[in-house]
DNA sequence: TTAAATTTGTGATATAAATCATATTCTAAG
DNA sequence: CTTAGAATATGATTTATATCACAAATTTAA
């Protein structure tokens, strides 16, 4: 069971009205993972779409023989899979799939699941509901745009310096203006993400640890030359 | 001045009533367009969307250095650069941009352009209307999902085979079951699209032909052996 | 019809990044 | 603490694909 508080962390519900809170409650149910743990399959048939409560999950696909790229990373407050909800409209449940892999990366990840049955009546219901899937959705097909961008047309060293300073960005409210990034995933996603190995993560930090633009402990990064490292990233 | 039947190819526009249409109408304009002819450049000031009524359009990104990937093909009744609408939900049109580059590729396109103003007070009123649009947008982003999957794991092989598979595929339908497809698009658009250069565009095809997969004749493709092909593009 | 320009094809070479092989460091379990 | 397993680092080698150089073919324009 959920509290309505709860559910209201996700961002697409945050503005319901009690009617339509207990019908999300109703409709819907929570999944506790640790770390590694699968919440759907590519392909496989779609229950409804996710909600992040706590911790962080990935988006990925894989390729026959086992090479890995990560789409996307949801956290807290965020969706993923509603597109399978749009794709085909007048069918109203035909043979609807999920469009890649997800996986719990932390330990203790709640995840809220809301089934497919009464999103659309919810959603007709209430405009301001549509208006923020809409939101939802085309925030992620602009992500994906840029994510494509950066992989197709740049090298790992662009990309690389690109996520830090991505990362240093979304940080920099909370820590004391330190350039200083922790990483919150393993190098092994990060590669993932980069379109690329571990290898050539690694020895892409020890190129840009070795110019003097970064210092690399474990998964904190010192930007010791912010200028430099923009320059690289464009 | 753009009549009511025209506005109706396009997809999202075409259960509209009159009173709709003659919005829709009076909100937007109608451009012409030769081969090559930038309808838009990446992050520049946002007018609205576009719905091409005639010929095809690419939607692509340029790196610094000039090379060029193409994202999407966008024909005849269907729409593009919808997403920065929806972006930033509260500000009303704070600084919005587009996502992309958008040219013409086939002389005599014809592309209407809706003013992004009276978009949303539309959508207000029709709720039919946001299910498309979120159909739209759907279905863009499992494209782009399905594109990004092509181009960070397969080797351009794969990817000229399953691009030349979802030609023929399209094109069954049309053609008396001969497995021959025909590329509306020129071998750099091709390139482009798949991530890679003309020089190794060629050399594919080559090595295909070679393997008696394929006969290449210009934008003339007979396929000789479809299961192989399939089994390529896995 | 011919010339110019563009597109396409092919060979030789260069290069970024993957693969393979270990070594080292870190982390979690007993 | 100690040990086993996982994550990370680094060197040597390979490989797919880009780059460069130019030839051939096709399209466009004059």
């Amino acid at each position: 069971m959920s509290s309505f508080n709860e559910i209201k962390t996700i961002y697409l519900f945050s503005e319901l009205d009690d009617e339509a809170l207990s019908l999300v409650a109703d409709h819907s149910s929570i999944k506790n993972l640790n770390k590694g743990e699968i919440i759907f399959f590519d392909s496989e048939p779609y229950l409804g779409f996710y909600g992040v409560l706590e911790g962080s999950v990935k988006i990925y696909k894989i390729s026959k023989d086992g090479k890995e790229h990560i789409l996307h990373f949801i956290n807290t407050g965020n969706t993923f899979a509603e597109v399978p909800l749009f794709e085909n409209l007048g069918d109203v449940d035909e043979d609807m799939a999920y469009p890649a892999n997800a996986m719990a990366i932390e330990d203790d990840t709640r995840v809220l699941l809301f089934h497919k049955e009464c999103i659309i009546s919810l959603l007709e219901k209430d405009r301001r509901l549509c208006f923020k899937m809409l939101n939802s959705i085309s925030k992620r097909l602009r992500f994906l745009n840029k994510h494509i961008e950066e992989v197709t047309l740049k090298d790992v060293t662009k990309r690389l310096a690109g996520y830090i300073l991505l990362e240093y960005n979304k940080n920099q409210l909370n820590s004391e203006n330190k350039p200083l990034v922790h990483l919150d995933i393993s190098k092994y996603d990060l590669s993932c993400y980069l379109g690329t190995i571990t290898e050539t993560v690694s020895r892409t930090f020890r190129k840009l640890q070795d110019d003097d633009i970064l210092i690399v402990n474990g998964r904190n990064i010192l930007i010791k030359d912010i200028d430099r490292l923009k320059e690289i990233a464009k």
